[in-house]
DNA sequence: GTCTATACCCGGATAGAC
DNA sequence: GTCTATCCGGGTATAGAC
């Protein structure tokens, strides 16, 4: 594993446990036993290490919407899950954190790709199903449900408004 | 005006002019013309403020879809149009930066109520429609959406979608 | 490639004089 | 109720020695 891989990994772990506001770069540099300005070496600064995070978050939810296959509920669960298992990743994501003129092309757009392809070809149903997807998820992980709310429930009854064809 | 309300609606200012990120005790103290170390008489700490400016804007959230009357569609139109009246605003009551144990009892629920009452009593089915909407906002605030993409097409989707009966 | 030292920002908050 | 002075923490980033 080469050093940036390292470092790489040191962030991405340190994000899990800490969430984007846990990551600096001093406390990368400590994770992996050396000084901050050291990093600087691999990188020219901080933002070209949340890209790559960036990349990899949005390349994994890609894959894992990919799995799923083209059923609507499947994909539905699929990002769902995948947003609880990696909460602070898909924190970094969200929102307008993105560093777009750092990603690959198309990376991006990987990741909602899911979602389109169960909206067979109708863009604005696309748009919105993906809203939906993405606010369940933003509501759930910000504790903005009751404690005792049915999540699952909720996002059955959004998914079953979307698969009555239009 | 009172020395305190003069101070919530300097930070409600600068929040509008440049978000949370923007809204620092230096900032806000330097916007009515003192310095700092002054709000500490008339505020305990700066989540004293924020929590403050949460509740004006859940307030004015929930009055306005409460103007909107119990159409579906107009309640969505409400909900859109505040957030994009009010970007800056709609970001300190999203997320998990909420105060809850500073709010007054049941002025966040008082924010979502409207479109409860639209779900007509299905919690599932409200919830599912709460993150329709939030979702759609946050996505259009963040600039996920194409530049030439049709948002009011993807609100129509969504909504046309949670209008037919269950 | 890594180190130490440091410069330069920013932030929240307190002490004590007036 | 406001001030000045200050503390203490955080952050990104650079210079220069080794």
């Amino acid at each position: 594993m080469s050093r940036r891989d390292e470092i790489i990994a040191a962030a991405e772990d340190l994000l899990d446990r800490g969430g984007p506001a846990g990551l600096s770069m001093r406390t990368i540099a400590a994770e992996i036993g050396i000084q901050a300005p050291s990093l600087y070496r691999h990188f020219p600064d901080k933002a070209a290490i949340e890209a790559t995070l960036q990349e990899r978050a949005l390349r994994s939810l890609a894959a894992r919407l990919d799995a799923a296959g083209p059923q609507l509920d499947a994909i539905g669960a699929a990002y769902r899950e995948w947003a609880l298992t990696h909460p602070h990743r898909y924190a970094l994501i969200s929102g307008q954190a993105l560093h777009r003129d750092r990603l690959s092309p198309g990376v991006e757009a990987a990741a909602s790709a899911g979602l389109q392809t169960a909206a067979h070809g109708d863009q604005a149903r696309a748009r919105a199903l993906w809203a939906l997807a993405h606010g369940l998820v933003e509501l759930e992980l910000a504790g903005r449900f009751p404690d005792d709310a049915d999540v699952s429930s909720a996002w059955a009854a959004g998914l079953a408004a979307f698969s009555r064809v239009g």
